[in-house]
DNA sequence: GGTGAAAGCACCGAGTT
DNA sequence: AACTCGGTGCTTTCACC
């Protein structure tokens, strides 16, 4: 996995684009003083070398009824069954980001569920795959983001 | 935080829009034969309606040369430190999440780092900030992604 | 690797049903 | 609420630097 080299233009084109996509190409031309298909050429060339992955919308899940955030903490009874119950966790609705991990658990995830009810369905689940010893669920009573602009400018400090 | 109606045609202009953004309003329109006007005007009531919150790129921080993630748990002296701590926490670089849990841990994060060695540095911080008891790292071999869209579609299904 | 202009589309508001 | 339509402005390409 190489690092791709990225100029200040790159980083100050990112930097407008990471937290509102749909900025048009013409603003970000004006701002940095280029021309408008430089600005193209150089978000395509991000593209293809797949630093930018892809956009997404951010939307609010508390607005839809999906207030409820957990971490789930699972311990396995061998760890030869990781990629098994993996393949498991990820089938299961509403968890949303799971992870192997060293130190306490085998696999550690993130659920997001309506309420408590809801989310006792989701770990009941989880519970139930073949291989699972226990869980330990922590939850979420305030999230709070340190936003994505902000890991950005700290990598672009440190490149 | 009071609920909003979706109905199956917001549904589906979501679900075009929630992994690329850049999707042009008359590609939407023509898939689900509609106007783009119309697509237009519903775009911009679930932005009012604050549904939609904004859009984001979606960086590949590996190939940035960020490959190494971690959740760290915080133990705090006392809960009542909890705010302040929180406070300190988000002024680190490189942690991209916080939040207040019950059950183990205080407060639990998760960093974003370059290798072991930067990340012992931010860790380093975190146990640094005052009223921090001590702190518990588990560092993610594997990240297993349960997408945006899939979580979407979950919600959409229930509803 | 950048520009500027031109062609092709998309956006978005106004007016209509 | 949704449609059509038109002005405005964005994207994207290409010949040239």
């Amino acid at each position: 996995m190489a690092k791709f080299k990225l100029d200040e233009i790159d980083h100050q084109i990112l930097d407008m684009l990471i937290d509102n996509t749909r900025v048009p190409f013409t603003d970000i031309a004006k701002k940095l003083v280029i021309s408008a298909g430089t600005v193209h050429v150089r978000v395509k060339k991000m593209e293809e070398a797949g630093i930018i992955k892809g956009s997404s919308l951010t939307l609010d899940y508390k607005k839809l009824g999906y207030s409820f955030i957990a971490y789930v903490g699972v311990f396995l009874q061998k760890t030869s069954q990781t990629k098994f119950v993996l393949e498991r966790i990820n089938e299961i609705p509403f968890v949303t980001v799971a992870h192997v991990t060293t130190g306490k658990f085998n696999i550690f995830c993130k659920i997001r569920a309506k309420n408590t009810e809801h989310a006792k369905d989701v770990i009941f689940k989880l519970d139930d795959i073949e291989g699972v010893y226990r869980t330990e669920t922590m939850i979420s009573l305030e999230e709070s983001i340190n936003d994505k602009k902000r890991l950005m400018h700290s990598i672009f400090n440190e490149l």
